[in-house]
DNA sequence: TTAGCGATGTTGTATATACATTATCGACCA
DNA sequence: TGGTCGATAATGTATATACAACATCGCTAA
């Protein structure tokens, strides 16, 4: 094992078995080069990187100390749905309801921050996994940003594959409920009667601005959202809460 | 900024300008080095940090390369039902319903790898925001990880944050669906009619064994997970699927 | 008493160097 | 033609050093 994940070990044992509680210092670089015999540079990368899972906090001048765990979070992960698809080694085809430009919605415009009565480009497609449907794709895309996005075969490529491939490293933000689907979508998911259906707003923008805005149905008979997380501790506790 | 930072940025630009595609090799830390004249330990931590965010991938003898950006995935960030209400800012307290030791379902017990007709403690509790209930929280717990479970008071501890304090550094997989709940879940939600419920279904394990399972149900019309996520790259594409 | 100052310790950034480990490719030989 | 070996280059680990930035505490002087 390398020298610098002997000391993360070492550090890791003492939080896991309650040795050093929350809040509690972490021995420093200098001292922990010393009592391991390598250099402080060594030191430092262990604590480095158990400070970038969440495990200490460290600070400039004062030290670095046990995190608050209690206000530990979990991180879902939130794949596109064709990567899903593939990953269950279920086979993926979409069919292309609505490919259109239209004057956008008044919620639809805000969220993009277009003025009201702006046009925008709309598409409306259903994904199928080994030929059940199991997702209705809505999405509104500021055709600033994205001029060309009617013009894809959006049974070839998803939407999402291919804006980020126009605008690589968008960032996003999502929201997710519970929902009984209008009845249009109900049709295309192909639901005998309402079921409670898992709804994904997603909005994604880069430096230029909002890009999309989508929202995504799912049966809730025939999807879950999920898989392993992991424990990442959100830094929320400060120093000043001690005692 | 510091030179790490500004080498960081380059690279970042070059990648989001679209320059250099996905698995587009990424200049080298020596080649970095000299460019920018720096040392190759400075390049060494821009490329480090890019590969920690998943922009690039490095492999040892090869070289560091453009990660594959279209199976980015996104992260969810899922809090404590106390926690996600502080945020909020709004008044957070709970009903205990159920304290009991029971003999475990036979879900409850492959989920917690104990022997069918196991006994496990098991609570049932109502969260409620601004006086509104907004989850109900029915947990079994593994009596030989958390012998003390049921002597809590969780009128001012949530069991998550009890189970983090004895059992630090677990590990959790979530099931996120959309169901209709049960009557006795729907009166406990004080839903006048059956609605969609968000049901997250938690399990936590820490290295002696799985720790809990917990089923949380939430009324869709008052509840909404999510928030803010960032794009993570999931790492899946592997450099054997160029050309 | 209190405001300010400086000593000390801690983390952050940067450098130059050494060697280990691995991937890749070309040259050489059978 | 095909396989083996070695050179080369890339990343991974580790060290010793220097200085910068910041926090904390105790001491001194107003």
């Amino acid at each position: 094992m390398a020298k610098f994940a002997t000391i993360k070990e070492y550090v890791y044992q003492k939080i896991e078995s309650g040795e050093w509680p929350e809040y509690h210092p972490v021995t420093s670089e200098n001292a922990l080069a010393e009592r391991f015999s390598v250099s402080r540079m060594t030191a430092r990368r262990a604590l480095q990187e158990l400070s970038e899972e969440g495990l200490v906090t460290r600070t400039r001048g004062s030290g670095t100390f046990v995190a608050p765990l209690k206000s530990q979070s979990a991180l879902l992960t939130i794949r596109n749905i064709a990567d899903e698809i593939a990953l269950r080694n279920h086979r993926h085809h979409a069919e292309v309801k609505v490919l259109e430009t239209v004057v956008a919605p008044n919620t639809v415009a805000s969220a993009l921050q277009l003025e009201i009565g702006s046009e925008v480009l709309h598409s409306v497609i259903v994904h199928f996994e080994n030929g059940q449907p199991v997702q209705v794709e809505d999405r509104y895309v500021n055709p600033a940003l994205v001029p060309e996005y009617l013009q894809q075969d959006y049974t070839s490529i998803t939407p999402h594959e291919y804006l980020c491939e126009v605008t690589p490293l968008t960032e996003a933000s999502h929201l997710i409920e519970a929902v009984l689907p209008e009845p249009q979508i109900s049709e295309m998911l192909q639901l005998e009667t309402p079921e409670p259906c898992l709804q994904i707003q997603r909005r994604t923008s880069c430096r230029d601005g909002v890009v999309s805005q989508a929202t995504l149905t799912h049966p809730g008979s025939r999807f879950r959202l999920g898989g392993h997380m992991v424990f990442k501790n959100t830094q929320r506790g400060k120093k000043e809460n001690i005692q």
